[in-house]
DNA sequence: CGTTATCGATTAAACGATTAACCAGATTCG
DNA sequence: CGAATCTGGTTAATCGTTTAATCGATAACG
């Protein structure tokens, strides 16, 4: 039958010695001989000493918890984050506690309040399209897009979006649609500014705005590829797999065969892009490097903060790269149909 | 400019009373005039406190936490659940810290041993498949399916199945076959039991457990479906929509129309199920309701827990019934192609 | 009228860790 | 040799909240 869970004075009685000793053996802080400290670290060890969280964060003014809020929760990529972010806090000494901003922009705000009010030390935000996260009194991380103002770290959607649109261009598309979902998103436009660059002055490229288009047809309706593939079409680029695969299911079930009649790329890799047939052409982002510079941006400030003291500095400001991202060459992204006959005219 | 966050005892004195008085009055616990407990919470209110959870978890021994573990974090389940969790957990007035057990099962344990190093007072958890949940010394809600032992609340798979296996049954489909991750999975058990009975004795069903041909086979191969088809199968019944998403457009691009030549449908309803082309009939589960009487269960046994004692009594049991889960009809589940003909043959 | 309840509020003691201040003894230095 | 420095530790205060114990005063009761 185990005691209560042990804490320092315990440790303290058991060796004869003051708390403060425990403590400053433990945290390597103040002056112990180190005989005395390896004595210490030993029985530590041994009664299965765990600091207290709430003392600790009585005393010191902080949790070592970080917040992590997301625009929306539901997001297909919210897994990989999380996992990814919270691997990182973990490695770094902090907890993650999620905060979800179901809906509305406000909604945003609250969450980040309540995460405030329950004392985490940083938080980590991916903001809303289009948000501007306000200067709350709290170190805070932004994980968008390089371009966005007060970014802290994020992948290199721009030259992402180029180094597709530099395949799809080699493989001799002409016409390409891009699918895109909300214009206010700047993670967005900076993959539709990259595409276009890659692509070149030579390739026509319309964007298809899924928002307007689920506005004015509803958020189910077909998109209307295959009329566009009549068109000329030859190449969709999604600018999220989750675009990829209902652009790629469409296409199919109106017999338009991928990749041999058209192409399809998207963005993210998310989990069952890689299963699906054809499986697809992506861009991956390299969330473990992304959430382990915003961690570690975040633990900097938290660190050499004066400690009792309120921050006024909102926003991190990282001069780090951004983070480049990994083009998955899969089988839903092929030669241009009017090319194929002259690359090589094999399996129909 | 603010001064700093003000404390009970800023309360205290600004009003000319104790802090106990003001502790009292918050929280409706101790003896104060409702007359001098209004104007305490007014300026409680005007002052901008929100109490210090720190301090309260020091003293309480409660963290007003709970912690979150899922087998894989990584599972496009999670946005769901996590987005339900931590919605009745705020409302109940927990925060949710996230653990990760990434890979192994011992990381499982791991985690959750973090998360109480953390100090959090109950845990949820979504028990990787075949493992049973060791006593720790913590409440813990066990979210799996009503079958197996310690289970706190599920969604009624066995139901959930039947009622596939029914609609099936109904649109004349005599050969089916089921597409199933791991035969250690009580969940997927569940389904498949629920589908053979929903589809009665005349039908055959027979099972493709894909973590066997992914051994064999190699994770990303095709599933030979088409192969399934020319045998007489008439409807794929996928234990997930990333299974179902999967096969379709496996048959898809096989030229196998779906749900013309053969139905297939899913269970989750994920994201994207129902913008894909066929959109996916399937399954979805309750998570607000599920995750509404996790939080339920776990608050009832933190709250009445004699305060600083460790409680031996690991699970949480509930006796609650499960949650039956909704039947999302759309587009991918048809009339057996067999007796197209019979009932109407239009388009196509 | 003396004895209890009751009400309303105060006192003071935790909870567990951190840390500035202090102190006794041993060295070192001018 | 006296003073300053260093060493290895101890004391005590503090973070903010909760809560059992207490206390004066007023009301109720036999």
């Amino acid at each position: 039958m185990k005691s209560e869970k042990p804490n320092l004075s315990a440790i303290a009685q058991a060796l004869g010695v003051s708390v403060a000793t425990v403590s400053n053996a433990l945290s390597g802080k103040g002056r112990v001989s180190s005989e005395l400290a390896e004595r210490i670290r030993d029985t530590a060890h041994s009664l299965g000493y765990v600091p207290s969280v709430a003392g600790r964060a009585l005393r010191t003014g902080r949790s070592g918890v970080l917040g992590l809020v997301l625009p929306d929760i539901a997001n297909p990529l919210f897994p990989q984050i999380a996992q990814a972010i919270e691997h990182a806090a973990s490695a770094a000494g902090y907890g993650v506690l999620i905060g979800d901003s179901r809906g509305a922009v406000e909604q945003q705000t609250q969450a980040i309040l309540r995460l405030i009010d329950r004392g985490v030390d940083g938080i980590i935000i991916i903001p809303r399209r289009g948000t501007r996260i306000a200067d709350i009194g709290c170190p805070v991380a932004v994980i968008d897009t390089p371009a966005t103002p007060g970014n802290t770290v994020a992948s290199d959607h721009w030259a992402g979006g180029e180094e597709m649109g530099r395949h799809l261009r080699v493989l001799g598309h002409r016409s390409v649609l891009i699918l895109a979902g909300s214009a206010l998103s700047n993670v967005q436009n900076d993959r539709v500014g990259g595409l276009r660059a890659g692509l070149g002055p030579d390739v026509r490229a319309d964007v298809l705005w899924l928002e307007r288009h689920a506005e004015a047809e509803g958020a189910e309706a077909p998109l209307g590829l295959a009329a566009r593939v009549r068109q000329g079409v030859t190449a969709f680029a999604a600018l999220s797999d989750l675009t990829a695969v209902r652009a790629l299911t469409e296409l199919q079930a109106a017999g338009i065969a991928v990749p041999a009649a058209a192409s399809v790329t998207g963005f993210d890799d998310l989990i069952w892009s890689s299963v699906i047939t054809p499986s697809l052409t992506t861009l991956r982002m390299d969330m473990g490097e992304i959430a382990r510079q915003a961690v570690q941006a975040l633990a900097a400030v938290i660190e050499d903060l004066p400690h009792g003291q309120v921050t006024a500095l909102g926003t991190v400001v990282a001069e780090r790269a951004a983070v480049p991202m990994k083009l998955m060459l899969r089988q839903s992204s092929g030669p241009c149909p009017a090319e194929r006959e002259l690359l090589n005219g094999d399996e129909q």
